[in-house]
DNA sequence: AACAATTTGAATTTGTTTCTCAATTACCAC
DNA sequence: GTGGTAATTGAGAAACAAATTCAAATTGTT
């Protein structure tokens, strides 16, 4: 199990509930899921996790920098496993699909921006909200 | 009182909340306002106005347009008056300052993204968190 | 003043997230 | 393996922001 491995990296004990999360954060199809969501997972697969211990698994998985966690426009967190590089994210309004990108140039602003205005920069948000082109065009 | 031109513009009726609401928000000191803290300086002016009529109220004037509405880390909607150009916002996580700022190259390249992802953009938000240097550098 | 339509305040409800606490479980030492 | 201890869990309650409900009050218009 290199789940096991992962949790006791981040100083965790090794339990079911936070290894089944782990699986379901992995997923590839999960990325960018709501707590909600991991829980109707969790009730699919016939697990008997509590809707708490999934909000504080997460939140334990935030502290030890496991996943990285955000606020898409409509309320709750989203979150993704952060073993990978910086990036932000474009938002479907129609459908919900999420796109990763990358650009330097914009990350390299902020930056300037920050010093500019004397902060010293920890981190940023950035979204940006549309339309699939063409496909939730009209609907 | 050009508050009462303001409303009439937007199609809402001159009541006394929407009054004092939108008083409090083009204060210059209350940029970037919470619900809750126009709530409080209403009680302070010893307004007799509804915490819910606050919610109903800014909802309103969003939806007029008249104001912009942010997500800033740590939860609550912050309002402010609209009629300003767009702008993005640095947040020191200290002591909570705001610092508005635009950038024309990252707003260009946004587009650019969205293009490049065939997005049709609506709209987007970046926020930039850091510390003040150097006043709340340590602390 | 009279009227319909809108707005309001108080209380209730919703939705998300956190907290409490007794019971269970994981991990370490023997 | 067994025992001990601290961490973890599930269920329910609580907290919190925000939206909704509804009877009473207010607005803008005759
Ligand atoms: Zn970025
Ligand atoms: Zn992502
Ligand atoms: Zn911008
Ligand atoms: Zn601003």
């Amino acid at each position: 199990m290199e789940q096991n491995q992962e949790l006791k990296k981040a100083g965790l004990k090794v339990t079911l509930p936070r290894i089944k999360i782990l699986e379901i954060l992995q997923a590839p199809a999960n990325q960018h899921i709501s707590a909600e969501d991991v829980y109707k997972i969790l009730l699919e697969q016939g697990e008997e996790i509590g809707l708490a211990t999934v909000y504080r698994v997460l939140n334990q998985f935030d502290d030890a920098g496991l996943l990285d966690r955000h606020h898409f426009e409509g309320g709750k967190s989203v979150f993704e496993m952060g073993q990978k590089k910086h990036h932000d994210h474009l938002v479907c309004l129609k459908c919900g699909k999420v796109i990763e990108f990358e650009d330097d140039l914009i990350e390299k602003r902020q930056i300037e921006v920050a010093e500019k205005n004397n902060i010293k920069l920890t981190h940023h948000s950035l979204y940006l909200y549309g339309v699939c082109q063409p496909s939730c065009e009209d609907r």
